[in-house]
DNA sequence: CCCCCCCC
């Protein structure tokens, strides 16, 4: 880190590709004109956020020698720490920097990697102490890059010599386009099968992969020859030295691995075992609970971590692209006690085993709203069935111990008819627009609905007093009570009420509602019944009374709302509607 | 140089 002033910039002709800069920096003695700013900080330029005096802090450079010995620094990372209107005016007298004189040290390449180097920010930031009030700046805070100081002290003596002839061991985060001597050491956590393409520009096979170190993660991509060369030669889960491949910047759109950077391995590239390479981390997941899910957007890239509840066949099925894909479905359950339906596409689908409930994490699990909330492991998704990692250990003890017992509850509403008491929301005039009940057999739904009228009038009647039969008895006049479908007589009845409602949402809606007879208080519950919400399973079928069709609800259950289910359920609902 | 993100 190397705190200076910022003075001028320059465009320069790029030719085709995105414009470069050239830039003049003072330490306040000197200026230097050989800095030229990376690419991707071109914004900074073009926003015009570099003005003339304002003080820089140079985060990430890498210092390249061209053919005749001069020197480009490329700013990688810069960041304004005092704007030029809060600087009273030029800083020093600065004088055209010469090339080995006094400040040498001061473009000098830092040691290690491009870590604060106390002793070259000292003598860059010297001559501003002097001139200057804001010292202050002087012990910016170092930057936390993420990996540790010592990185690459590990890399074994025995490192195998490769055709860029032993260059070091860098971390990935420092990968960059400007440098291109390196060798990392990486492991490899997913790779894709070889795909291949044909378009105007042409056809060929490719394969990629991704491998991370301590200090980050990267995607690399294998052409034509290096598919042949490496493909089979690279296996998930293990660790290479990989070196001299080309960097480019990464396409945020078609990937969510954490780097500004992929990787193409070109024919300089080689991809060498690492047999003892025990300290490089597995797989880095910032896992997320089932529960949490649902507060998340959709479409959004997730890590998690589950034990494999329940799996489904595998399937074949055809993709509106005409793609034949195999597909299943998996249940994970959490400590969270949330249920999500997970789907496996491709080979993972067929070679999925889930017996054994085995602990199943997905590294970038993409977020669907399909039936509330469910996942989807997609092309970048890595798939780990029982990991080697904490939060796997953990949750099998939970699931062994407690979490088998639990049921759980999903955030995928499951679809389809039969069987599951699924349960069919509607609202009033749903039930009318979508004509239920027309149909042959009688349809059943619920919903939320408020009393607002009871029919006090003709609401009670005899009915037949054996068990399972509320059929309306004729009173013989005689003491007795005949019932027709029981074909009986009998010298007492019960009574039953027949109640005609008026549903809040929909008028004249008439929901008939069956409930058990209780005589006393009469009139109080008629009006205590008024103005409450309860949850209604109704049956609703079209019939034919005096020549007229009409429908009929009946209600075959009361209950109180879960207003926590309900509000999730609006919530749902809204967000459907977004979507649309 | 690819970039498919699938299905109910």
């Amino acid at each position: 880190m190397i705190i200076f002033v910022f003075q001028h910039i320059r465009k320069i002709d790029g030719g085709n590709g995105p414009a470069r800069y050239r830039v003049l920096m003072s330490d306040g003695r000197h200026t230097m004109s050989s800095f030229m700013l990376s690419t991707q900080l071109n914004c900074m330029a073009e926003d015009n956020r570099l003005s003339p005096n304002c003080v820089c802090v140079l985060r990430r450079h890498v210092t390249n020698i061209l053919k005749d010995g001069r020197r480009v620094v490329i700013i990688l990372e810069l960041d304004v720490l005092k704007h030029a209107e809060e600087v009273a005016g030029k800083i020093g007298d600065p004088t055209p920097y010469t090339e080995g004189k006094t400040l040498k040290c001061f473009i000098r390449k830092p040691k290690k990697l491009d870590f604060c180097n106390l002793s070259l920010m000292n003598n860059a930031c010297s001559s501003l102490r002097h001139c200057s009030s804001w010292i202050i700046y002087f012990f910016a805070p170092t930057v936390n890059r993420g990996f540790n100081r010592d990185f690459g002290k590990k890399a074994p003596s025995a490192m195998p010599s490769t055709p860029g002839g032993g260059s070091k061991v860098v971390p990935i985060a420092s990968l960059n386009p400007y440098q291109s001597k390196w060798t990392v050491r990486a492991r490899i956590i997913n790779k894709s099968s070889i795909r291949t393409w044909s378009n105007t520009r042409g056809d060929g096979k490719l394969f990629s992969m991704e491998m991370v170190d301590e200090s980050g993660e990267i995607r690399v991509t294998g052409f034509n020859q290096e598919v042949d060369k490496f493909y089979s030669l690279v296996e998930v889960g293990k660790v290479y030295y990989v070196s001299k491949a080309s960097l480019k910047i990464a396409n945020k759109q078609y990937t969510s691995v954490k780097n500004d950077y992929e990787m193409t391995l070109n024919g300089e590239s080689t991809i060498i075992p690492c047999d003892d390479g025990g300290d490089v981390p597995m797989v880095q997941c910032e896992f997320v609970t089932i529960a949490d899910l649902e507060s998340r957007d959709k479409d959004a890239i997730v890590d998690v971590i589950g034990v494999c509840k329940s799996v489904d066949e595998v399937t074949r099925l055809t993709t509106k692209a005409n793609r034949e894909v195999s597909k299943r479905t998996l249940n994970l359950m959490d400590m969270s006690g949330k249920v999500v339906t997970v789907t496996l596409w491709g080979e993972e689908a067929e070679k999925f085993d889930g017996s054994g409930q085995p602990i199943v994490a997905i590294k970038a699990a993409k977020l669907s709203d399909f039936g509330g909330r469910s996942l989807s492991a997609s092309f970048s998704s890595t798939l780990m069935i029982n990991p080697d990692i904490p939060e796997a250990y953990k949750l099998r003890g939970w699931y062994d111990k407690e979490g088998h017992a639990v049921d759980g509850q999903s955030l995928t509403e499951l679809r389809g008819s039969g069987g599951g008491g699924n349960t069919n929301w509607k609202t009033l005039t749903d039930v009318k627009t979508e004509h239920l009940g027309h149909g042959e057999k009688a349809d059943y739904y619920s919903c939320i609905a408020t009393i607002v009228y009871l029919r006090k009038e003709n609401c009670l009647y005899q009915a037949c007093p054996s068990q399972d039969c509320n059929k309306k008895v004729v009173d013989q006049q005689n003491g007795m009570f005949r019932c027709e479908k029981c074909d009986r007589e009998f010298p007492n009845f019960k009574y039953r009420l027949i109640l005609s409602v008026s549903g809040r949402q929909e008028t004249p809606a008439v929901i008939r509602c069956l409930l058990m007879s209780n005589e006393s208080a009469f009139d109080e519950v008629f009006q205590n019944a008024n103005f409450n919400t309860f949850v209604f399973r109704n049956r609703v079928k079209l019939e034919m009374y005096n020549d007229e069709s009409r429908i009929k609800a009946t209600v075959v259950d009361v209950k109180p709302v879960d207003h926590k289910d309900y509000i999730k359920r609006l919530i749902m609902n809204i967000r459907k509607l977004a979507a649309q």
